[in-house]
RNA sequence: GGUUCGGUAGUUCAGUUGGUUAGAAUACCUGCCUGUCACGCAGGGGGUCGCGGGUUCGAGUCCCGUCCGGACCGCCA
């Protein structure tokens, strides 16, 4: 018996008990006379100590001979400490050593195993298993472990079947790049890795079963970000004979249980936005509704004088920056040169100070006077103390420009708070989405999505403006989820297929298998996927997905721990029939 | 594909206009210490300044290239 109980359980209550305790040593308290040696397992950490007059001289001379993250197991009887320590939850007692074994030693960690790390995003990503040892990511790992009960427990007692599927599929053209994987068997042939459980899911409804999820991974080919991994974790639910509605309150009901159980946040009903207004209220179809700072359209306050700048301009939009006016002429000019900023792409930037004593003072006085500045405010909501900001140009170029200012500037002043949780659903997205570089359309959502009843004759006159049975979860500015109600009806998705540019031959050959399935009786049907990591992320309010997966990928999707992707042997590609055509 | 920031002791970082022997904190080692818990005190070891080239009397510092890492844009149906 390795472990009679765990570092973390014994309080004043086991004092004279005989335990036996394993674990790793975090830290040693070497006084001469006595020794204390922190010993650390996932539950927590107890004290062992050791002295001249209860400790023989052997088990002294051993316990100096360890060293940071030895693993020991140790027997000892738990007594009353002289000195506590009210901040730990085993600060009543320690441990008196009688025996004490070393299970493996441990050569000198890289960096510290504290809370408070010495090491960098780097090392700690080299040596993951050591940074797993540590509080903040095993919180993490075992947050994450919760939100994954609490959503198996809530869809099953909802009725739902969790099914595994396929994760070697077929590439398809349309989306993110895949994930390949070269066939052995089938010369020169190639599964795909699934980006979503997709089609699988929705032959599921096919096959009858009517209430399906399944925490499953994806996998996309795609440049990585802080909040984005090649293969991430999703919550992905399909359902039966439903409409929008039923979905949007299942999965209500979910985050609401999950925010609940995991939070011990009470949320009411989540407010609905359509696509459109989300657009031009915050020129994000991902808004952040915990802050205000919404856009006032100054189009029909700011046109009528001579500056041409403005009336040129498809859209002159601005939000009121609360409390900004203070800024100082240096700050203003560097929020001016971050809308500027290629990432972001403004041409410039128009700003108003609203004093505190009510004058206003912009950068446009030549063209107005005070009278039309305080329209502006009354348009952007501003009070006295505040800075407009305004933007004008092509108008979803520039709200988007205002959306990235409005994100940036209420991070820079506190009003994302991470323990404050604001969710809303985004519906009614367009179908169908223009590829500037193309100048073809594509499904925004996905090619399966259905179109809003009685829009499909505008897919030939005006395909933009279409409205899809689209909508997304979204939670402090992030996207969590999202889905749709799918076309089941194999006219409509040939319909489909053929506005996106497939041939038929095209549509068959990719799809053929979803289309014939819908001629044996697919009932109508929808569902949505939640990004798990994300969303995990979000409720243990932390920005980056990373430190709640247990192994993640770094900037340029690689393993640094395990070094991949690596090349592989020339035997192994033999056998695939493979040949590397490498560049230089 | 692009923008931008960074790479100096095991680790996290500082390093002025290019100038003597490259510093701090922490970690580590040794000694002392009878109630520590961020223990304390005294001492000590530890550097291919990412790599390659260039400019210069002289480069951690300036220039070019390259590799690696972070954030972002494009991309992510």
């Amino acid at each position: 018996m390795y472990r009679s109980q765990t570092c973390g359980e014994l309080r004043a209550l086991d004092i004279q008990k005989e335990v036996t305790l394993s674990g790793w040593v975090q830290t040693i308290r070497d006084k001469g006379f006595m020794i204390w040696i922190d010993l650390r397992d996932r539950y927590g950490i107890t004290q062992l100590i050791f002295d001249g007059e209860r400790t023989s001289k052997e088990i002294m001379e051993q316990a100096r001979s360890l060293g940071r993250e030895y693993v020991l197991q140790i027997k000892g009887k738990v007594v009353e400490r002289s000195s506590k320590n009210p901040h730990m939850p085993t600060g009543d007692i320690e441990v008196l050593v009688s025996e004490l074994l070393i299970l493996n030693k441990s050569l000198l960690p890289p960096f510290t195993i504290e809370d408070q790390t010495d090491g960098g995003e780097d090392i700690r990503m080299k040596y993951r298993y050591l940074d797993i040892r540590r509080n903040p990511v095993k919180n993490n790992l075992i947050f994450r472990h919760k939100v994954a009960m609490e959503v198996r427990k809530y869809l099953s007692d909802q009725g739902f079947i969790e099914v595994e599927t396929p994760y070697l599929i077929k590439s398809t053209p349309e989306g993110a790049r895949d994930f390949v994987v070269p066939s052995r068997m089938n010369q020169g042939q190639f599964y795909a890795l699934p980006q979503s459980p997709q089609t699988f899911k929705q032959l599921l409804m096919v096959g009858g079963m009517d209430k399906y999820f399944q925490i499953v991974k994806c996998f996309r080919d795609e440049d990585l970000r802080a909040d984005r991994q090649p293969e991430f974790t999703q919550i992905d639910c399909e359902m039966a004979f439903v409409e929008q509605e039923d979905i949007l309150n299942v999965f209500e009901g979910l985050t609401r249980h999950l925010l609940q159980t995991v939070k011990g946040v009470e949320i009411g009903s989540f407010p609905r936005m359509t696509y459109d207004h989300a657009m031009a209220t915050y020129g994000n179809d991902k808004p952040d509704i915990r802050f205000g700072m919404e856009f006032g359209e100054l189009n029909s306050v700011a046109q009528q004088k001579d500056f041409a700048l403005f009336n040129e301009a498809e859209l002159v939009v601005g939000i009121a920056v609360p409390g900004a006016a203070t800024y100082t002429r240096k700050e203003l000019d560097a929020l001016v040169d971050w809308v500027k900023r290629p990432q972001i792409g403004a041409k410039g930037m128009v700003y108003v100070k609203y004093n505190e004593d009510g004058t206003l003072k912009s950068t446009v006085d030549k063209f107005y006077d005070e009278s039309d500045l305080l329209q502006w405010a009354k348009v952007t909501d501003a009070k006295p103390g505040d800075l407009i900001c305004v933007l004008a140009g092509e108008a979803f170029r520039t709200r988007t420009q205002l959306s990235a200012l409005r994100m940036e500037l209420a991070q820079r002043l506190g009003l994302r708070k991470n323990n404050e949780f604001a969710p809303l659903w985004v519906v009614d997205f367009p179908l169908l989405e223009l590829d500037e570089e193309t100048g073809h359309y594509h499904a925004m959502h996905h090619p399966f999505t259905s179109p809003k009843p009685g829009q499909l004759e505008l897919l030939d006159t005006d395909p933009g403006a279409v409205r899809a049975n689209a909508y997304d979860l979204v939670l402090n500015g992030n996207e969590i989820g999202g889905g749709s109600i799918r076309i089941h009806d194999k006219e409509m998705q040939a319909t489909m297929f053929r506005h996106l540019g497939f041939s038929q031959e095209e549509a068959k050959a990719q799809f053929g298998f979803l289309m014939d399935a819908f001629q044996y009786g697919a009932p109508p049907h929808g569902g949505l996927a939640f990004g798990l990591d994300r969303l995990v992320a979000i409720l243990g309010g932390q920005e980056t997905i990373r430190d709640f997966i247990a192994f993640p990928k770094n900037n340029s999707g690689r393993d640094v721990m395990i070094d991949a992707p690596a090349p592989i042997d020339d035997k192994q590609l033999q056998e695939l029939h493979l040949q590397l055509n490498l560049k230089s």
